[in-house]
DNA sequence: AATAAAATTTAGATTTGTCTAAATTTATTT
DNA sequence: AAATAAATTTAGACAAATCTAAATTTTATT
């Protein structure tokens, strides 16, 4: 079965929206894909239709198997295309998104598995996240709680264990953000505060419970 | 400016039927995009209106400089992905036309620059036809009269010297057709005969005549 | 439990690229 | 040069993906 741009684009943001919620609802994934809910409902009803959704009108929904099982297909591209373009052809791993993003929707498995050999099979691509294999199956994610983030380990912000006002505030204040490169350059035993340097910047400290909110991935460079 | 993926498979097949005749007709376009005259009529008003074409009404067609530029930088990218596909994935030369066709429509300026650094400037694509660099500069095409192919290099088939059904009768009947592989055995002087072999069938023979109207581009493998 | 608010869906419109069938223009033949 | 044929364009329709505005359903609040 073969799908267009769009629909793949909507079967992959319900695949993440999925990973922290069962079920998705329409509002969340309009904001995820920037369209307007009528829109989603519109592309709901054709993935229904084709049999890649459990979707009950007002009820929510989610990707069954088949439709998880082509998110993975489109997640593996999308990771093997970064991959390549961050170590073959010297992309920074900050920059490559918006092209995997079309290279994604090409359609060719053995150019997939090609590429994949030809990459030598990575199991995580340059942002930290595992590259599904030909059969959907991968390594448990990179990310991890910011105090269990080894010293001089370079890391990604990742995530964000809550979107309260006051801690976004705070992250807004200190200029840490979804994307944002960092080490840790000193743990302090005495309160569990940890000494942070976002590139380029001086070194700062930032209180354990703040720590404990944020999750990292460690990247190559 | 940025182009649809159906405006930049337009503006490529006419700089393709351009370069045998000045103006290209509605029908011949229509024909090498497998669609009606109809959707190509369309079409001409939009590449018009966004000015890569001179265009009068029942008069044929053809792209200004602007349409030429933008088809080279369409070919270009075509070229370059299939030299990688063959070079770096180990497709064969046969097998990427399809693929390229799909990887010729991303757009990233950075991304084919790049590319074609990896690459290490390639000048020909596994068909033996020249890639453009950045300017649009290429080198002449390698096509060359089967009369002229040195015995034993490999080449494929690439355009015939008329449409005659009388001719067509005879390649059809020999089994030969654009893409065909074959090399030169043997060149007779007596009659300016050419034994020729297609990739693993029994050598033959064909006469002088017809060998001129055949031309062919050496290719890699 | 009734009402207000929020979320979701439906109805109907728009754009892009395509199509068929009819109309028009150009080319060819007698 | 008139008639016929061929090529091209126009008119109007359709599917895909989107939108706005209105209607409906669900959730939250008094």
């Amino acid at each position: 079965m073969n799908f267009t741009t769009s629909e793949e684009n909507y079967i992959k943001a319900i695949y993440h929206l999925q990973q922290s919620e069962a079920m998705v609802t329409t509002n969340e994934l309009a904001a995820q894909l920037q369209t307007r809910a009528a829109s989603v409902t519109d592309m709901l009803k054709k993935l229904k239709a084709k049999d890649l959704l459990l979707y009950e009108k007002y009820q929510g929904f989610k990707l069954n198997a088949e439709g998880n099982r082509v998110a993975l297909i489109i997640i593996r591209k999308h990771r093997l295309w970064e991959y390549f373009l961050v170590h073959n052809l010297n992309f920074g791993w900050d920059e490559v998104h918006e092209i995997a993003e079309e290279l994604e929707h090409i359609n060719s498995q053995i150019l997939v598995e090609r590429l994949d050999t030809f990459l030598d099979y990575p199991k995580f691509d340059p942002h930290g996240d595992p590259i599904p294999d030909s059969n959907g199956k991968m390594e448990p994610s990179k990310q991890l709680n910011l105090t269990d983030l080894e010293i001089d380990r370079m890391a990604a912000v990742s995530s964000v264990g809550s979107q309260s006002s006051e801690l976004l505030e705070l992250l807004s204040h200190k200029g840490i953000g979804i994307g944002t490169k960092l080490q840790v350059v000193r743990k302090f035993t005495f309160d569990h505060s940890i000494e942070i340097e976002i590139e380029n910047t001086p070194p700062f400290s930032i209180s354990q419970q703040l720590a404990q909110t944020l999750f990292v991935k460690p990247i190559s460079r």
